[in-house]
DNA sequence: GCGCCATTTTGGTCGGACCAATTGACGCAG
DNA sequence: CTGCGTCAATTGGTCCGACCAAAATGGCGC
């Protein structure tokens, strides 16, 4: 499995992808000109309708401005980028991961999360305080099982994003999403700690319900700081390993 | 001006607005399909390769999903949107704004901007204290000048979020910037106190270089504050005036 | 009435052509 | 020799028509 997978996906995504890659790496550095659509379409083997949907996605993502008569240059992602691109950014082409991409990923959780909870207590109706409650239940019922909790933690959250009535957090909540999405796996073990932690979203639940802001805001934080905590920790491990295979190098 | 200076858009540009209009108004809902690439190029008198290159950014933007055979059908932005929509759910194309989605706007930048200049404070070099020291001298040599103090504070807050080496929040801040730059005028307008409060930018960039975070983040909570405030009485403003045509209609 | 198969629909790709903005080299005038 | 204008080459933007591949559709036979 693994790179004969990929032969699913479009040529255009493929396109993408490659290029995207090579943004993020560093072959190609903000204000280089990318090659002639002409040129990367014999290159790659492919037409050049296709590349040009490749670099619409680019441009749309951020990475790439156009200008007709002139050609692509790749812009400053950190400069232009948007949250959706973190994926790429914590998840890189060698299969490893970014800490401290990982890290920020950790601490707009907790910030949004918090200050989400806290809105939603102020906003919050009964029907999101009842889901949540319901949602709660279905997680009692789930009996540890992490899988099962981790999709209605998802759903709890996402209940207090909406109730939040703030659109920008929802829509962080969904970047933030998409990052969990490509290593569901590791990110539940993780968090296990977290979504285990039942009586901590009972109690959020319920300070939403009695909009009780401050609570609410001081739960979620308790809440997520259990899953911060482990991330740190599993970060600490990583870049002590790291040190060690740079000494040996 | 105004809508001639559409025609300087691309194609694809225009379809893609166009598309993307219909779905944040809801004349195209999620669930529904799209019209196919062949009729759409049809009716707006383009080329299949335009339809398809404006589709390709609706997909990479999160509002559509295509399948080979069956067609596009439109995904609901508030589950698969990232923040650079923001943007386009702020202002509507009647030329109004939605009031709620400015709110959502002013509370992330305050919680985005309070965690990282807290981070920033924990985690910046010299450099950016400096950086945001010499900035800190233009402001004060600005004189008042709107639009120079405008250009300043953007570039404080810059260094300050790439100094909290929080990738994500540097990301979220650009996505904010898309909003703003929309409106320059009216943001420059509405954050004119808050951009005039050169006292709150130097303790806080003092803060910062002393690594002081828990006072770097009420310094920048006390500056965010004063443009939350304005933009609340604003919202106010605004609804009074809708409920009273409303009243009257 | 149910399930299988050919047809149709629809997105994905191909190939080549022309238009339009930009760039850069060439040559002419000063 | 310098400076400016012109023209050709480069490059993104659009058009056209064709074919491939996956999915949906509808009719046929069981």
């Amino acid at each position: 499995m693994g790179a004969q997978q990929i032969n699913s996906e479009s040529a255009s995504a493929r396109v993408f992808e490659t290029l995207a890659e090579s943004i993020f790496d560093g072959r190609l550095r903000p204000g280089d000109p990318l090659p002639p659509e002409r040129e990367l379409a014999r290159d790659t083997g492919v037409t050049r309708g296709v590349i040009r949907e490749a670099v619409k996605r680019l441009q749309q993502a951020g990475l790439l401005a156009s200008q007709q008569g002139s050609g692509h240059r790749v812009l400053d992602y950190r400069q232009h980028g948007g949250l959706d691109l973190m994926p790429w950014l914590v998840y890189r082409a060698d299969g490893t991961a970014d800490l401290n991409a990982v890290r920020s990923v950790g601490e707009m959780r907790l910030a949004v999360g918090r200050d989400g909870a806290r809105l939603c207590a102020l906003r919050g109706s009964d029907e999101i305080s009842d889901f949540l409650l319901a949602t709660l239940g279905h997680m009692e019922a789930a009996n540890g099982d992490l899988e099962a909790l981790r999709r209605l933690s998802w759903r709890y959250w996402r209940a207090i994003m909406v109730g939040s009535e703030n659109i920008t957090y929802l829509l962080a909540f969904n970047s933030l999403l998409g990052v969990y999405e490509r290593n569901i796996e590791t990110v539940q073990e993780l968090l296990a700690d977290e979504l285990r932690y039942i009586e901590g979203y009972r109690s959020l639940a319920l300070a939403i319900q009695r909009h009780d802001s401050l609570t609410a805001r001081h739960a979620a934080g308790a809440m997520l700081e259990i899953g911060m905590q482990r991330l740190q920790a599993a970060i600490a491990l990583f870049e002590t390993l790291a040190d060690e295979g740079d000494a040996e190098a």
